[in-house]
DNA sequence: ACCTAGTTTAGATTTAGTCTAAATACAGAC
DNA sequence: GTCTGTATTTAGACTAAATCTAAACTAGGT
């Protein structure tokens, strides 16, 4: 029983517009990790008004702030948009450039690696290789 | 017994050039982890001619494409770049910025985690929080 | 229904990075 | 040491990501 993105923004405190309401429900549906212009793309045509580049942005950075979605960092010059905000991590396939979510659990705890000089608040790791479509 | 930005070049197959010698010695000196805006800005100087960013950018994405430095990637739309290649991840000071580099030593080893399905060709992990500078 | 603070908008602006094509300089051959 | 071909550098035009502006528009509370 996962929540709308009505009652996301809500439980966040962002305020509702038909905007926001798309735009953070095809970040919820997707499990690609899409950039700004991506985000736009796919949302302008479910919108019965036009949707300002801008307002993307600001949308995107306003759910960021909130806590509704993540930036995700994978290579130079473009910033990328994950709804998952569950603890997790990312592998790259550089022959697609597909980026696919790697549960936190999946990895033995580097946190407390770098011992008292670093109080670490969080980490992202991002692997880089072959996704092999053929293993069983 | 470390190698000059001359030696290095060389051996990495990259053609000399003044532009080139300097850019590559700033790298190597400073634990920084410049943006070309700031390596641009520290070289300049240096040179009897004029440096063109331009000159910059193909500087840096030639050594990068040669294996002689690394981009960084730690906050939206910047490219940080890093003459450290050894295996090595960073930790970002949420209070100043400071990139720190971490031996890939220090951490355990995480690149078996994934299992059949991903070859891991590489992987960099980025940590944000606070650095205790009083720490014993 | 009214009000108002917050949001959206088109377009201008900023900033990081790339491209162009002419001038220059490196490095190997002689 | 000079010649010469190719790679590199350059200034400035260009592109693309993201932000800013200030006017028009909503959402949602009264
Ligand atoms: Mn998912
Ligand atoms: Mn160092
Ligand atoms: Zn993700
Ligand atoms: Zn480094």
């Amino acid at each position: 029983m996962s929540l709308t993105a009505k009652e996301l923004l809500t439980i966040k405190g962002v305020k509702l517009t038909s905007q926001r309401l798309v735009i953070t429900d095809y970040l919820m549906q997707t499990h690609d990790h899409p950039t700004a212009d991506e985000v736009l793309a796919a949302v302008a045509e479910k919108l019965p008004m036009a949707l300002s580049r801008a307002t993307v942005y600001n949308t995107l950075n306003a759910l960021v702030e909130a806590g509704v979605i993540r930036e995700v960092l994978t290579e130079p010059g473009r910033t990328r948009y994950d709804a998952n905000t569950s603890e997790h991590h990312h592998f790259v396939d550089i022959n697609s450039g597909k980026i696919i979510d790697i549960p936190q659990e999946m990895l033995p705890n580097i946190e407390k690696a770098l011992g008292e000089k670093y109080k670490v608040r969080s980490y992202t790791v991002t692997f880089y290789g072959d996704l092999n479509d053929e293993s069983p």
